[in-house]
DNA sequence: CCCGTTGTTGTACGATCGTCCAACAAGCTT
DNA sequence: AAGCTTGTTGGACGATCGTACAACAACGGG
């Protein structure tokens, strides 16, 4: 009458255990202190597990990357659906979600900057990136779209949003005191009216 | 009669030399490759060298990104003023350079990844991260105010700007078939037509 | 209840890491 | 030419890394 020393779930939930025990990690440690080892910890099992069901630690971030960034996507979507049918406020509602505590957090940049650590070595991976940055400039076209801007215009002003996003959120989280997230959603919004207009 | 077995120089000339070396190291090998023998060698050195010179990879990291971070503000400054005293066109000369193949180099993105990927965790290089983004923010600050720009506005133009054009070149570096160099730069100058107007 | 499947463990292995320091030698001074 | 300063070497050290694999045990089907 003892403990089972483990538990066996299926594959699917083990794999997704051990992608967010590996964005835990890279929150707390960084993509410095990223390894089987921490990860194992993290997530209560042993070292080898991680190696079972991932090739190598490479295959995990990028993973653990895709999760992360579905999920924040999953997080603007909900803002989006909350703001209401006008096509503005939806997309005032995305910006303002970009910068939200939740999002425009440093702990979640270096699951980013793990990732794009590998972007430059590894042809997989820096398919994956087009693959999710396409993604995400369609949604942001979509929004474009529906607050009127013609079809021609959306593809290089959804790329301009989406830096200006991506720049002032990178700088949120690497300089926090150095402008806040209402200014940030401030100037976002002040370059959408002139987008729009 | 031999070669002497290694040359003395002054310590300066040495971790100007560590510095580039851990450069070369960084654009070849990523952040993940970087390391005190792989920089030994590159240098042509002995490993114990790279340990006098610097505290730790560390510091060697942050020293490299400050010294690259020189370089292409220098390459900057001799753009903008080879633009001549129209302060528009000295504007745009700034950025259409932000963009150029030295300056938009996926190898060039290791450094400023190994080096954000310190910044979360230690004190010291936030605040050499945040000095440098500050200097560099005051730069586009007289560029934007030379244009005619009230100062009132400029602090936040000139984050706008910045943040604009690191979200630019991040993707430009990350995924460069995605759009070109031309477009970035056309994008850019397109904001601020409409910031300075 | 027992047995087979297989998810899981735990360790051993070689490689590589950063750090350290005593010994060496290059080059200037006398 | 000899001595001295000090930049430089190069290996030793313990820690940690990713990987692999044989043994184990949890759990469902019989």
């Amino acid at each position: 009458m003892k403990a089972p020393a483990f538990r066996r779930i299926e594959p699917d939930a083990r794999r997704l255990a051990l992608i967010e025990a590996c964005a835990r990690v890279l929150a707390r440690a960084g993509a410095a202190g990223v390894s089987v080892r921490a990860i194992a910890v993290e997530a209560g099992v042993s070292p080898g597990l991680v190696s079972h069901y991932f090739p190598g630690i490479e295959a995990l971030v990028a993973a653990t990357y895709a999760h992360v960034e579905a999920t924040v996507a999953e997080t603007l979507d909900r803002a989006v659906e909350a703001a209401g049918p006008e096509p503005r406020a939806r997309l005032d509602a995305f910006v303002t979600t970009t910068f939200a505590p939740t999002i425009a957090d440093p702990q979640l940049l270096s699951t980013w900057i793990a990732f794009w650590s590998l972007v430059t070595a590894r042809p997989a991976i820096a398919a994956q990136h087009d693959e999710q940055y396409a993604g995400s400039r369609a949604r942001l076209e979509a929004l474009l779209g529906a607050c009127g801007m013609p079809e021609s215009e959306r593809r290089r002003a959804a790329i301009a949003v989406s830096a200006l996003l991506d720049g002032l959120w990178l700088e949120l989280c690497l300089s926090p005191g150095c402008f806040s997230a209402e200014e940030a959603g401030a100037i976002a919004r002040r370059f959408l009216d002139t987008l729009i207009s």
